[in-house]
DNA sequence: CCTTGCCCTAGAGTAATGTCTAGGGTTTAA
DNA sequence: TTAAACCCTAGACATTACTCTAGGGCAAGG
């Protein structure tokens, strides 16, 4: 049993628009075509490009994939690489999720800052911090509007 | 004391390109000018500033941001608003990690397989199913160069 | 047979986010 | 007073990753 595009299109949540751009990236190369030239997706091809969808979700270049996949299709004397390059990805995607959660956490911040009875008094404060500073630079005040 | 958008661009780690290019999306519109037509930034704009870099670190779209800082220079009556939007941001940042972390667990039973002493065999038994998959669905082998 | 619904390619178009260039004014320090 | 090092804008160019259109072939039911 194989698959045509459109029903691998719904079981992995891409367009199909989307998966004739991935092969023509050289995402696909191992997708074969019936004497139509439809492609036929077999259910290794399927867990192949579950593993794109997932080198994808996690921020990874197309041009890094294709060569996670030109490793792929190089066969078992590229397992060291195709280590390597996995390994680079996945430091660089916990480094990005760490700078996230840190940045994240200022948000959080501000959200409480917001959440707090008195938000509207800390934001006047701020404000009149701001203004302050610009008067004591001698600079037009932005939040003129605001003065009653 | 203010900053040039030089120090400024160094401070907070973007080009001079780049804060040019937000104050044209309408990003800084609370940074003032100096006779010469040159943008001068108060302590006050750099706070505000490094704001919309964590916005912009955890993935918020430039519209969004912008949309912040509109509801910035609205003053304190636009406290709820601001908290609504961090709020929904903050929703989808946390979804986001949670899908990362997801799929980087797949990522990581690949580094895994890749690193265990059988890699290669476990690697030649994938390519032998995926060719057997193949074959059943007489299709053309993609990993014909593999057969010795 | 013919219509409907798929499939294909090539290539144009879009959206987001910068990055850079051209042309020109300003500031500073020798 | 002039050269180096800044600053400015407008707008062109770049990159990534799609998304869609045009034009045409194939397949299955009535």
């Amino acid at each position: 049993m194989t698959y045509t595009i459109k029903e691998v299109a719904a079981k992995v949540n891409l367009s199909i628009y989307t998966l004739r751009f991935y092969d023509k990236q050289g995402l696909l190369p191992f997708v074969a075509r019936n004497a139509a030239g439809y492609r036929e997706f077999t259910v290794g091809d399927l867990n192949l490009l579950k593993t794109i969808c997932c080198l994808k979700n996690t921020g990874m270049k197309i041009k890094d994939i294709r060569k996670y996949i030109d490793y792929v299709m190089a066969g078992p004397a590229s397992v060291k690489q195709r280590r390597e390059l996995l390994l680079k990805h996945r430091q660089e995607v916990v480094a990005q999720q760490k700078k996230i959660e840190q940045n994240l956490a200022e948000v959080d911040y501000k959200i409480n800052m917001y959440t707090a009875p008195d938000a509207e008094k800390s934001v006047s404060n701020e404000i009149a911090l701001a203004i302050a500073d610009k008067v004591a630079n001698h600079l037009p005040n932005p939040y003129e509007m605001l003065q009653k």
